[in-house]
DNA sequence: CGTCCCGTTGATGCCAATCAACCCGGGTGG
DNA sequence: CCACCCGGGTTGATTGGCATCAACGGGACG
């Protein structure tokens, strides 16, 4: 049974990531959601701080709250049965988390913390009557709830078609994609606080192929992913691999 | 380089499935929907029908409809530069189409009949218009919405962690629910006009080996499917080869 | 009658899961 | 202090499951 997200872990050994910037600073990363931000942050009540390896949320325990991540990672997965876990989407900075429990609480996922991670707190059911009144509010749940249907939309033809060594490309394209467009990270590397058994369990591997898979991707002279950080080394031959447009993202 | 949903096809030598019943039955399937779904039949400018095998919305290509299924199948998929083609999801009648490209056109995949399809079509622009006016309707959307990504985060499960016989079963589950929660098929078994490429495509296998995961299927006594038709044999035993749980269609 | 699409089955080969061993660094406790 | 453990990463050997290639049958349709 993997387990090593679960327990609330000790200090953290991971750098603290890319989240050394000002929390106003958040991922402003479309015109929707920039308008919408003012009114979500007035709806944040509390800060919450989570530790690595803490469940946010869990799966059908009762919850009346979103979140908006000021820093840290956070990923939404599921278990299964058969003791494998499959992690459905990473988040970062500036990602409103647990909106889908606005309408109904099944349709949410569990929600770990990945780093120490801090959150503002926002109550589902002042979202709720806020939305009737301000519309540019709603425009931004909409907006952010349909960028995240495509990045899982994506998520999905990459496991269900492409071969590991082009799914890994893909994965390490779309997550720069999106830290830049949050305003993290420079075109050809970034931090990255996962480890090889988290990606691997998002793209449907086993951590061993993985490994195995990056030692590939460093030989190709592509990339390198050492100690939480991620290095491009040749773009195109990624993007050829990855086959990788970044317009879903915004 | 797969097409066979590409052509436009011949007459359908399909049966017409499910479709054959009232149009305003339409899968009122939870209170949200349903509040909003008025105000969504209102917004119908005119009929259109699709042949099968027709695109519906073509990725990349502007368009300023969305759609709602009044009978007939569809499915939205993505084709990949190495030929091969991942299905989404398949929609049943009741579904609301092409609602992400609400707000961005980039966030849309392609979307093709299955079977020959009547749709109702809605301009976007008058659709964007009502969001800000009919809160009702703002909420519906934000439901199918979320709905929608529901489905796809399971299907990214089933693709991502579960074995092909486990991953059949899972989708036949979750197809006859949906059906039901739409008005349509018996407990036990319904029409299901999709073929077993079309079914392949989506579970990420090939129709060859899906086809002999059926065969499986069949010997295990667990359940049937011949010509278009799904037949349950044995729930308990199904349900527990899919761990199937069907609170995230509500 | 020939063609096309769909479903079915067999034979083969490869790729990724599995099992296993080992390294390294950091913590922890005797 | 050293011994030990534990989580994360790396590599090798082996197995089996799924893709691939190929052939055929049947039904629908021209």
């Amino acid at each position: 049974m993997p387990h090593d997200l679960l327990p609330p872990g000790r200090k953290s050994g991971i750098p603290s990531a890319t989240t050394s910037r000002n929390m106003y600073h958040l991922s402003l990363h479309m015109s929707y959601l920039t308008n919408g931000r003012g009114a979500l942050d007035a709806l944040v009540t509390r800060k919450r701080i989570c530790m690595k390896g803490c469940d946010i949320i869990h799966e059908g325990k009762e919850g009346r709250s979103a979140y908006l991540i000021y820093n840290g990672w956070a990923c939404s997965y599921r278990l299964l049965r058969n003791g494998t876990r499959q992690i459905i989407n990473f988040h970062v900075p500036g990602d409103l988390l647990g909106i889908r429990r606005l309408l109904s609480p099944n349709f949410d996922d569990n929600l770990c913390a990945i780093t120490c991670i801090e959150l503002g707190e926002i109550d589902i059911d002042s979202l709720l009557t806020m939305l009737c009144t301000d519309n540019r509010l709603s425009m931004s749940i909409l907006w952010s709830a349909f960028r995240e249907e495509a990045i899982i939309a994506q998520h999905l033809v990459d496991i269900g078609r492409r071969k590991p060594i082009n799914r890994a490309a893909h994965f390490f394209l779309e997550l720069g994609a999106r830290l830049n467009l949050a305003g993290f990270g420079a075109k050809t590397e970034y931090d990255c606080p996962l480890t090889q058994s988290l990606i691997a369990d998002a793209l449907g591997l086993t951590a061993v192929h993985f490994n195995r898979v990056l030692k590939q991707l460093r030989e190709l002279n592509a990339m390198t992913f050492h100690n939480g950080r991620v290095e491009f080394l040749d773009d195109r031959k990624l993007e050829h691999l990855a086959d990788f447009d970044s317009s879903y993202l915004r």
